[in-house]
DNA sequence: GTGAAAGCGCTAACAG
DNA sequence: CTGTTAGCGCTTTCAC
C-alpha cells in the first residue's frame, strides 16, 4: 500500500493542510541588509533552529527601506506565517499592526519601538564603552565616533556607550566628533572624510558597525593616513577576515550566530505557549584587540 | 464600504487563495552556503527581481549536504512553490523529481546534472585560464591548484581551465599540484599546508573559490611564507574588501548580483510561458589584478 | 476501531 | 453585469 502510494508519486498538499489548520510552517525573517555578513550569520543561526523544528525561513531584505519592510510585514500577515523575526528599520506602524494581529514576533538586534515583544540584543552600550575606553587606554586623545541613523536603537546605544566612556575619563563631548551616517560602507567612507577635514582632526575613531568601518578604512588608505599611528580605529561588529586586513582590525565582536539561534528559540517558545510575558535577552560582546588600535609611537602633544 | 472593510481590518487569506488557484507566490532558492558572500550577493539579485514581480524568496541553505537539499526540494514540492532556483550539491536524484514534477526550475552557478533546465553560469573554464595564465605571465614557474569537490561542476571546470592554461604554455600537468578540497575556508587552509609540504614546493597557487583563497592566505601568513614573492596567489571569485587585505588579493571576479538577476528573470519567463526550450546563459568573469600575484624579484633558479 | 462528512477562505464558473 | 455556488485537498469531528 505505502509502496503504491510512493509509486504513484503522491505528495500531500501542504497548502491545503495549511488552510485547514490555519497555520503555516513558514517564518518571515526581516532584516535590513542581506549584504552585511552580520545579518547573514544571524540568519544562519535562525535557519538552523528553524529547520530542525520543521519550519522554513522566508528571507525578507528590507534594505533599510520602511516601505519594503511594510510590504513584507503585510505579506507575512496575509500568508499566515507562523512567526516573524525582525530587525526593524524606523517606522514602527506596520510592525505594530503585526504585533496586534497576534502573530508571534521576536525582535532581533534592534528594539522594536512601541511594541512589547520578545527581544534579543547584544550589550551595545557596554560594548561601545569597552571599545572607546580601549582607544583611550591606548593613548589616543581625541576620539571621534561614526554612528548610524538616530532612529535605529543600535546606533543610539553605541553612541551612548562612546559618550559614557569619554565621560568616565573626564573628557568633554565634542559634538563635532560625532557623525551620523547610514550603516553602509559608503557612509563610513564619507564620514571619515568629513572627520579628516576638521580643523582639529581626531586621532582615533570608533565606528559603530562593520560596513562603515570598512568604508572608513578605505578612506584612510586612500588619503594615506597611517593606521594605527596617525589614526586609531575600532569597529563594532567583527568582520570576516578582519585578521587578514592590514593593519588587522580591532573589533567589538558580536555573537551573531548565537543571536539568531536565541531569537529562533524564543520564537519557537512563543508559538508553543502564547500567554507569557515577553522577555529580553542581552548577549555579551567581545573586544578583539588587533593592530588598528595599537599605536606604536606617541606623536605631537596630543 | 471600503473604509468599513479597512476598519474591520480585513486581510484576505493568501493561503486559501493559493489553494484555490493551485499556485503560490513563493520561490525556493536553494544554495549551498549562506555564509559565503558569493551566494549572498546572488540571492540579493534574485530577491530584488522577485520582489518587484510579487514573489517572495524562501531561503534554503543546504550546507553542501545532499540530505538537507533533498528535504528542501521536497518542501518546495509539497508547498507548491511557484519556482525553484538551485545551486545544487551533488546528488541529482531529488532534483530530478523536482524537474519531473513540472515545477519551473533554474540552475544557477552550478549545472544541474541530468536535468534539462534553464541555467545561468559564469565562464568558469575561461576565467580559470585567465587567472592561471596571469600567474604564468607574472613569472611563476610551478603553479598549483586548489579546487573543490569533483562532483561539483564549477570545481571541475575551473580545474580544467587551470590545466588548459598550463598545456597552452607547454607545461606538463603534475597531479601532485592539484588538490581537491571542500570549497570552505578550512579546506583551503589544509590544502595550502599540504602543498607547502611537497618536496618540490609550488611558487604560486590558483584557488578556485573565495573561501578557500582566504584559508590559503591564512596558512601562508601563519607559516610566514611571503606573498607574492615566495608564493603568488590568485583566487576565483572576488572577496569583499579584497583590496583591504594585505597584500591585496588578485581575483577572478564573478558578476554575482547579475547572476542572481538573470536567473530570476529566466524563472519569471519560465513561469509565464511554459513550453520553450531551456536556455543556458554564460556570464563573463573579470580578472582583477592586485598585489598577491605581482612578484617583485625572481628568486632561485625556479 | 474504521469511514463518511463538513468546512477552512478563497476564486472561477455559472446562473440570473 | 451582479450574485450565487461549487470545490481546491486537507484535517477534524462525528457517526457507526
Amino acid at each position: 500500500m505505502l509502496s503504491a502510494v510512493r509509486e504513484l508519486g503522491y505528495r500531500r498538499n501542504a497548502v491545503a493542510r495549511n488552510l485547514r489548520r490555519a497555520q503555516t510552517t513558514l517564518w518571515a525573517v526581516i532584516i535590513s541588509d542581506i549584504g552585511n555578513p552580520f545579518f547573514t550569520s544571524m540568519v544562519r543561526g535562525i535557519e538552523d533552529v528553524a529547520q530542525t523544528a520543521g519550519y522554513s525561513v522566508v528571507l525578507c531584505n528590507s534594505d533599510e527601506d520602511p516601505d519594503k519592510e511594510a510590504t513584507y510585514i503585510a505579506a507575512a500577515l496575509t500568508e499566515q506565517m507562523a512567526g516573524v523575526i525582525i530587525s526593524s528599520s524606523r517606522r514602527p506602524k506596520a510592525a505594530q499592526a503585526l504585533v496586534e494581529s497576534g502573530t508571534p514576533v521576536v525582535a532581533i538586534d534592534r528594539e522594536l519601538p512601541g511594541a512589547d515583544v520578545d527581544t534579543v540584543l547584544v550589550a551595545n552600550e557596554r560594548g561601545a564603552v569597552s571599545g572607546t575606553r580601549h582607544l583611550l587606554d591606548a593613548g589616543y586623545g581625541r576620539v571621534a565616533c561614526i554612528t548610524g541613523p538616530e532612529e535605529v536603537s543600535t546606533a543610539r546605544q553605541r553612541a551612548d556607550g562612546y559618550r559614557r566612556a569619554l565621560a568616565e575619563n573626564g573628557i568633554p563631548i565634542d559634538p563635532e566628533l560625532i557623525y551620523h551616517a547610514d550603516f553602509r560602507e559608503h557612509g563610513g567612507f564619507v564620514a571619515m572624510g568629513a572627520l579628516l577635514e576638521l580643523d582639529s582632526r581626531p586621532d582615533a575613531v570608533f565606528v559603530t558597525n562593520n560596513l562603515m568601518t570598512v568604508g572608513a578604512m578605505e578612506c584612510l588608505v586612500e588619503r594615506g593616513v597611517s593606521v594605527p599611528d596617525e589614526m586609531g580605529i575600532v569597529g563594532f561588529d567583527d568582520i570576516p577576515w578582519a585578521h587578514l586586513v592590514r593593519p588587522s582590525l580591532t573589533t567589538i565582536a558580536q555573537p551573531t550566530y548565537e543571536l539568531g539561534r536565541t531569537a529562533a528559540r524564543l520564537l519557537l517558545d512563543r508559538i508553543a505557549t502564547v500567554p507569557s510575558k515577553p522577555s529580553t535577552i542581552v548577549l555579551p560582546t567581545d573586544l578583539r584587540i588587533r593592530e588598528s588600535s595599537m599605536r606604536r609611537h606617541r606623536r605631537g602633544q596630543s
